[in-house]
DNA sequence: GAGTGGTCTAGACCACGGA
DNA sequence: CCGTGGTCTAGACCACTCT
């Protein structure tokens, strides 16, 4: 670049570079930093707006309006009369699970129970699909697997079918502290213990959905006929800074569910 | 009533009786009526903002409020320096597009032209499975029933392939000037259709998706082996008034698409 | 009754688009 | 250049929750 260059080369200008950066963009970064980092952990009550806009040093109108875009990402939560809180799968588990679980019962009131089981766990290196799958240029990286099988538990019948198979890769990354054990111990919904107990938040999910058959193991598994026509849904989870975390893999029955989308 | 009620009973009281509704919804409402009446048609330049807000007599933030909550909700569009238009189909159809069509090619910058055949073109009385999922009671309704088909035309062969099996359901009642004539003038996209043409705005829909096999006679045109699996999609649509005017059951092929759903 | 978020007002300055 | 929407401010009143 000459030494004329009209550019604003100053110090200044270039570490403070924010390109259009508005006041309540600034102002909600720095909100969702402090959830990242858990200055401000999962259910806690903020200041009020009152207080936020002074210590952001913003007029009440420019903290709302930072406030409602992240209740409407989700970040937050608030109530009338009682304040503001950072939102979380615990404590708004029906929002995220059908944000998040497409999959719904034919039967509104359900009368069979899903367990889900374990078969594998293993740390395998990160392959050429997977990493361009995970959007990552590492091949160094490690890999956590796991198998899981969701079987239903029929009333009537003493027998357990096999609804949905599925396999997770979680980059090791962003999981260190997940060993099998502590995976065993979790007993709720994923994203539940994701965010509790292993300290990452899945923000948002993309979805690819194709018809395939069953094998002939899971035709057996799932007690149906081969061939078996079922759902193949492959899933890419990005957590608070977009990083996509979690890959999924899952081929479910579609006897007594269905898979929902509102556009 | 007791006459010493503390209840407001004055006329003027009891005529403006809105419950809970607020001045930007009031005003928001307002204008999708304007929209709907076609008082502001498809692609009509509103009053700028300030002029609004004395037609209305509420502040420009208020104003603002009511606007901004219809651009989000799809109703209106609005361009700084510009002004602010009444969204349409055609002026953004990729919108509309990404909004309504999940189904995507798996290779980005697909070869293949894709076709589109209606086979058959009926008013049918309506039947209880319809009119459950259409949400009306009136069992004197009339129905037109379109099937249609979308052929893939490959490049390196002389076949055409059906990709789509498609079956439209229409409620009569709202779509009165629907011919079969009218139909097949039909080039562009069926809800561009709709509204251009017949004046039925979709705004928003419900798909159920489930996993079969493709009927020997579907095999067939496909040109794939029996059985063979394919993604059925069951589509209620909704206008601007919330009345589910079309019903949609289409059975596509996963071989060279994918259906996709971001979360 | 004190504190909270929800709504509403009446201004201001800026960046962008088109004539 | 003027008109537009985008951002921001500094107040106000109300409904709700909790104690």
């Amino acid at each position: 670049m000459p030494l004329d260059s009209p550019y604003d080369n100053s110090v200044e200008s270039l570490i403070s570079f924010t390109p259009k950066a508005t006041r309540y963009a600034q102002v909600k970064r720095e909100i969702i930093d402090h959830i990242q980092k858990e200055i401000w952990p999962y259910g806690y009550k903020l200041p009020s707006e009152i207080q936020l806009a002074q210590i952001f040093k913003v007029s009440q109108g420019t903290m709302r309006r930072a406030l409602r875009d992240l209740v409407q990402e989700g970040f937050l939560i608030r109530h009338q009369g009682r304040g503001t809180f950072v939102n979380s799968y615990s404590a708004n588990f029906d929002l995220f699970y059908k944000k998040f679980v497409p999959i719904r019962a034919d039967d509104p009131n359900k009368t069979w129970k899903t367990v889900t089981r374990m078969t594998l766990f293993e740390v395998i290196p990160i392959n050429l699909q997977i990493a361009s799958l995970m959007q990552t240029n590492d091949l160094t990286e490690k890999i956590i697997h796991i198998r899981r099988l969701h079987y239903a538990k029929l009333d009537d019948q003493n027998i357990r079918r096999v609804d949905v198979f599925g396999e997770l890769f979680l980059r090791q990354l962003f999981f260190p502290t997940l060993t099998e054990t502590v995976f065993r111990g979790q007993k709720n919904s994923l994203y539940a213990f994701y965010q509790n107990t292993l300290g990452v938040t899945i923000m948002h999910s993309r979805d690819i959905i194709k018809a395939v058959f069953l094998t002939q193991e899971q035709a057996r598994l799932a007690h149906v006929s081969y061939p078996y026509p079922g759902l193949a849904l492959q899933r890419q989870s990005y957590d608070i800074n977009n990083n996509i975390v979690e890959l999924r893999y899952q081929v479910c029955l579609t006897d007594r569910c269905h898979l929902e989308c509102l556009n």
